[in-house]
DNA sequence: TCTGGGGTCCTAGGACCC
DNA sequence: TCTGGGGTCCTAGGACCC
């Protein structure tokens, strides 16, 4: 934004609306949800939908797609494109043809002719780096993929990517449509600062910052941590990770916080700067799941669970941290930018 | 062209165990 | 006591997606 704002000094600039976006995206997936149980979500504002349980209610897939986007614009005023296909690979690509505002129907029996005449570059999964090998082996459309001997392409691309793709190029996909999304696998939060942060202080202030963030969202998604990860991004650009796996997960602000510094201490973080710090949970279980708590912990969750009720009812200013107040001012309302 | 934030999955090496 | 094969877990980085 800051390069934007250089190049376009009186550009107006629109905040983006998280919240907005969340409860268009939660209607939209209610009118799915009225179509088929069958929705799994890819998105904020994409899905997967298995209409196949459709057909006695409809002549043809198109009228359902019809239906879909008439219902999605009724519920939300949004515009909504629909990609109707025999498998998930087809559908999406198909969906991406239809955009902005649109319907593509791959027929069956017509799978190849669709898919053949198409570059690498538009199958999921082929992005800058596999493109650019594809390229070295003179591959340009998914019918050269398809043309390829399999061993060759799994030696060139590695075994997942490569027999992937050359399965995909003969469009086989055998992935069914899951009826929810899957339960994630981790959360993280991270930042990219305006200027680069030199001095230790600052990045623990930082880090203070993002294990409260953090540790809020492992709460409200019911979850706990085995693994904790920090990442950090060096002044130029190159971006290191380190973590920590313990046997008793963790969910506190503190611990978090704790794990996080002592990670910070094993990069270069200290002698080089950072542009970027940021904090992930991994190896996520249940909350719910018996774990064993010290008196220490326990204690920790307590406040935790406090401040998260403050801030339902009062707002995400209503409480802070001590150490995140800018020494000099009055309060956390003047001493942050946040 | 200097490049947000939040995810997923894969790979490769090393530790450890049987 | 040594060696080899094979499995799992952890760690770090990279590719890809929205």
């Amino acid at each position: 934004m800051e390069h934007a704002r250089r190049l376009v000094p009186g550009a107006v600039v629109v905040a983006s609306d998280h919240r907005a976006y969340r409860e268009m995206s939660e209607r939209v997936f209610d009118v799915l949800g009225v179509f088929t149980p069958t929705v799994e979500p890819i998105s904020v504002d994409e899905a997967f939908v298995d209409i196949a349980g459709l057909w006695r209610h409809y002549e043809h897939p198109q009228a359902v797609g019809a239906a879909m986007r008439d219902a999605i614009r009724l519920a939300t005023s949004l515009p909504a494109s629909v990609g109707i296909a025999t498998s998930k690979l087809l559908a999406k690509m198909a969906s991406r043809d239809a955009k902005p505002d649109g319907l593509r129907i791959v027929a069956a029996g017509t799978e190849l002719a669709y898919l053949h005449p198409k570059p690498v570059r538009s199958l999921w999964g082929v992005g800058e780096a596999t493109y650019a090998r594809l390229e070295e082996l003179g591959i340009a459309t998914v019918g050269d993929i398809a043309a390829y001997p399999r061993e060759t392409l799994v030696r060139r691309l590695g075994e997942a990517v490569g027999r992937t793709l050359w399965e995909l190029a003969h469009a086989d996909d055998q992935r069914r449509v899951a009826d929810s999304a899957a339960a994630a696998r981790s959360i993280s939060v991270e930042e990219t600062y305006e200027t680069d942060l030199v001095d230790l202080a600052a990045m623990e202030r930082e880090l203070l910052v993002c294990a409260d963030r953090l540790a809020g969202r492992l709460r409200r998604g019911g979850v706990v941590a085995h693994t904790v990860s920090l990442k950090a991004r060096y002044p130029d650009f190159t971006t290191v990770t380190r973590s920590e796996t313990r046997r008793a997960p963790m969910v506190t602000s503190n611990e978090l916080f704790t794990v996080a510094c002592r990670l910070l201490r094993r990069t270069e973080a200290q002698s080089r700067g950072v542009r970027l710090l940021g904090i992930g949970g991994e190896g996520l279980v249940s909350a719910a799941e018996p774990r064993q708590l010290d008196l220490d912990g326990d204690l920790w969750e307590q406040i935790d669970d406090a401040i998260a009720r403050i801030r339902d009812r009062f707002g995400a200013d209503a409480v802070g941290r001590a150490r995140l107040v800018e020494p000099g001012s009055q309060g956390p309302d003047q001493g942050s930018s946040r």
